[in-house]
RNA sequence: GUGGCUAUAGCUCAGUUGGUUAGAGCACCAGAUUGUGGUUCUGGGGGUCGCGGGUUCAAAUCCCGUUAGCCACCCCA
């Protein structure tokens, strides 16, 4: 019977043991130190979030990956009731609250919730996200975003600023080789209005752009013949991306008037920005970077590596959110690292440093040895400031000194009987095999020293 | 959402053209004379072969279905 239940976690989800919450306090430390030499001030925010916060924010696919909560009891009861009498049962009547999609959305109603925020808020967050995706290398249904934002700038120093944050981390974490593409969305809906493709496409036709280096130019022209769009539009488009990688592109775009004059003038002081920080090395103008989240409208940045297919993080500036919680807009930029792509990629390449897990020494107790005395020890040898573990049952030698073993720890402090009596433990360095008798308050020391 | 692969012990896997009580390594437990591990030796527990149906004298093995997982795309962090 109770074997039947799958003891797995639901899919896409993970337990994560010492090891590997090790490792991801190692990169979560990193993080936050970071974030918090850039200014930046912690929020948590709820798990569960209304609907009405989520929905319409992320364009419809991301509408379609919400979690949504059934209602419970009465509420779904009367809903079913309802429902089936009217004929018809819609998403609200059924749900009004959702799982956290992303950490940006509720930053927004954050600020717009909260009006006594300083003008210039500059907040991190490190929190989990679900999206009900199907689970892939790299892609999970619940997985930590390290976001910094910063609201109320519209200067681009604040998007050097962001990128700055994340290419910081990421190099104190050990990355030399990574790339924060940089692209502008308006840019962008200059690109296709000028090659003649209509409204209405322009999101779609940005979506085969951006798979310009996965599937090549014949591929990009092949999707948007699929997706309706004239051969001589496609044509349009491709020139006009040639035109954008020439080299003064962006300056010459930037001195005339035409539609994309703005976005290029900005992408232009955001680099000169970020010339003094460490994004400067990194980022890389390319216009065919196009992002899905629908509410960006300046900016917007991809950080990618050779060796994995998605991308490390995420972000943009996207001056109209928080104004969809309040008739006042405010102007925002963020930038989103996905704690798992860069675990994952730093599990690959073997960065992690040994991280000493563990106890330090496993304390043995022998036969005619009371408790309170071994409890006794191991409280002075803690206080002392080493890692100590208790074996608690009563066990022959040989059980204890196996179970050491079998928990990694290099020492173990042997208290019997004749140790009890001269105030001394049987110190044994499992490495060398070698055991010396040393008085309890010098344990520590020769422990640490070793 | 699309395509492909896999499913046998806690883990990694073997299992020959269908043929008797389904195996190995690792892990776990117990012993090899009573204060001492890691190596070695011996023994032990643990699987209705993912689930359901079919073919057959006989199915882990062949067929169909189903579920789960993995990989590559799509998309994203």
């Amino acid at each position: 019977m109770s074997q039947s239940i799958s003891t797995k976690p639901p899919s896409g989800m993970r337990d994560f043991l010492a090891a590997d919450v090790q490792r991801r306090r190692h990169v979560l430390a990193i993080v936050q130190r970071v974030y918090e030499s850039f200014g930046f001030v912690p929020l948590e925010t709820p798990t569960i979030e209304n609907l009405t916060t989520l929905l319409g924010k992320y364009g419809p696919e991301g509408d379609q990956l919400l979690y949504r909560l059934l209602h419970r009891r009465d509420k779904l009861r009367r809903a079913l009731d309802e429902g089936l009498q009217a004929g018809a049962l819609d998403e609200l009547g059924l749900a009004d609250e959702g799982l956290r999609y992303d950490l940006t959305v509720p930053l927004a109603r954050v600020v717009a919730n909260y009006k006594d925020l300083p003008a210039f808020y500059k907040r991190y967050q490190i929190q989990p996200v679900w999206r009900a995706d199907r689970p892939a290398k790299g892609r999970f249904r619940e997985f930590y975003q390290c976001d910094v934002d910063i609201t109320g700038s519209q200067s681009m120093v604040a998007d050097a600023e962001v990128a700055g944050a994340i290419a910081t981390v990421l190099e104190q974490l050990g990355f030399a080789d990574f790339r924060i593409l940089l692209n502008h969305r308006e840019l962008l809906r200059a690109l296709v209005a000028e090659a003649g493709i209509e409204a209405e496409r322009e999101s779609s036709a940005l979506i085969a752009l951006d798979k310009l280096d996965k599937i090549g130019v014949d591929g990009v022209r092949k999707e948007l013949g699929e997706k309706g769009i004239a051969e001589a539009a496609a044509g349009a488009l491709f020139a006009g991306l040639d035109a954008m990688r020439e080299p003064g592109a962006l300056e010459r775009l930037a001195a005339g008037q035409g539609a994309g004059a703005n976005g290029a003038r900005e992408l232009l002081e955001l680099l000169a920005a970020a010339a003094g920080s460490p994004a400067g090395r990194h980022l890389t103008f390319d216009p065919t970077l196009a992002r899905g989240l629908s509410y960006y409208t300046g900016p917007i940045f991809e950080v990618q590596v050779d060796d994995l297919a998605g991308s490390m993080g995420g972000g943009g500036r996207y001056d109209g959110l928080i104004g969809m919680f309040q008739k006042q807009p405010v102007p925002a930029v963020g930038f989103s690292l996905g704690l798992e792509r860069v675990l994952l990629v730093m599990e690959q390449r073997g960065m992690f440093p040994d991280l000493g897990i563990g106890p330090q020494l496993l304390l043995c107790r022998m036969a005619g040895v009371s408790a309170a005395d071994a409890v006794g020890t191991a409280t002075a040898l803690r206080a002392a400031g080493l890692r100590v573990e208790l074996f608690a049952d009563e066990a022959p030698m040989k059980k204890q000194l196996a179970y050491a073993n079998t928990l990694g720890a290099p020492f173990v402090g042997i208290l019997g009987p004749q140790e009890v009596e001269q105030g001394v433990l049987a110190l044994k360095d499992l490495r060398s095999g070698e055991q010396v008798a040393v008085p309890v308050a010098e344990v520590a020391g020769r422990v640490q020293g070793a």
